[in-house]
DNA sequence: AGCGCGTAAACTGTATGCAGATTGCAATCT
DNA sequence: AGATTGCAATCTGCATACAGTTTACGCGCT
């Protein structure tokens, strides 16, 4: 290996921000949801440290958080290993998705704060134009936000980390539905219909609608899952 | 520090089974969930490392995984921190347990199969005779088997992982709550209330059933977890 | 006295070396 | 030939050394 002042260049060259493990961690991640890598395969520390040019310690950091995320798996004294994200696996993490976004809803209804359901009601309303320009990278954006501001309106911090870390592991996946043709429009009626119970409490309709709502993205998602994995 | 096979002869007297790592992140957490240490307080490397008596390197390690499970705080550059889990946020995680729960009992009733329901059936009435005999320790060990069945019968993998994640980190304050007077009878009752309903397939009735046993569950451990906060 | 500033101590981040575990292969035996 | 045991290569687990960063303190200056 090179002097350690070479090394750091080269890193900021090709890495953005964060530490070295954190940016492993995120490589590392996407290798694997994207599909470069595939479950079962070995990650062998010494070879992921040449490829990064690093040493072996940020390494075993990094397969550790990504055996807590679940992308790899690991036991001792044996190689980590590609996790078999399954078409099975991926399918339960939608319906949990789901089902997680219904309770959010429902609490959401019964718990937002006046300011938090004017707050969700002027951001899906601020979307709609959104939807007429096809803006489709913006749209995103706003989706996330709407969706984080009823996850907020749960109250519930647990809930509210169980969701984001799953929404976070299923984002890979997700990318691509906002470019299926009339998307955007039938997200905005979605949200509508979750809003409008919202802002009459009704839970149970919140419930609902947000259950289906996250369905249908679950069914345009899983289809690029799926031909992605060719 | 002294010679490595003295040391590891030391260690293996003092800590049970599993790598290392996988001992200090146990026993630190434990620190952490009885208040041993208190939230903010530093998790100093060097420290921590010298009290174990092992080297840094596996101490960075638990600490990352510490890290994952959201039981530390950590940054780059500083010390870890014990993450604030206050009252209310083990209130959301008993909250959001209770919710779990109750989605892998709606699914459960529908989805198990007819084995499952049958082993589901024999585990519970097992347990009478651990309640005749006030078998604390032995109802506890039934009492996870029971609830482990229906997180499985759930059918969702990703379900399971967090609601068996989320269990393991409410451990520590539920532990004690079999030693209430005539809980542990209540607790069987309760128990058969979401047996009945998943044998006949009544998924709102298990669903319901779930949701009350575990939020009682929770009142009983919150209770134990402020009295030992003090 | 109060405020910077510089420096050293303390601590985290990373590299590297060594010991023990695992695995595949080969030589030997049945 | 097939099974088995021993060995070597490979890899992980941990320790230690070193580099870079942050923090705290004291000194001088205003």
């Amino acid at each position: 290996m090179q002097s350690s002042e070479v090394k750091q260049i080269r890193r900021r060259q090709v890495i953005r921000t964060g530490t070295t493990v954190e940016q492993m961690v995120r490589a590392i991640a996407d290798m694997i949801v994207t599909g470069v890598m595939h479950p079962g395969e070995r990650l062998d520390e010494l070879s992921l440290a040449v490829r990064f040019d690093v040493s072996r310690t940020p390494v075993r950091e990094a397969l550790r958080e990504l055996g807590a995320m679940g992308l790899v798996d690991r036991e001792p004294n044996r190689s980590a290993v590609v996790a078999n994200v399954t078409e099975a696996y991926l399918h339960s993490m939608f319906e949990a998705m789901s089902e997680l976004e219904a309770i959010c809803a429902r609490l959401a209804a019964e718990r937002m704060t006046v300011d938090e359901r004017h707050a969700l009601e002027l951001e899906h309303r601020a979307s709609a134009r959104l939807v007429h320009a096809n803006a489709q990278e913006d749209y995103a954006a706003h989706n996330t936000e709407f969706h984080t501001r009823l996850y907020r309106g749960a109250h519930n911090d647990h809930i509210y980390e169980m969701v984001t870390q799953t929404r976070a592991r299923l984002a890979p996946f997700r990318r691509a539905q906002f470019r299926l043709p009339g998307r955007l429009a039938k997200s905005y009626d979605e949200h509508d219909v979750i809003v409008t119970a919202i802002m009459r409490g009704d839970a149970a309709a919140a419930s609902q609608a947000a259950y289906s709502h996250v369905a249908i993205v679950s069914d345009a998602s899983i289809v690029f899952a799926s031909d992605k994995a060719e």
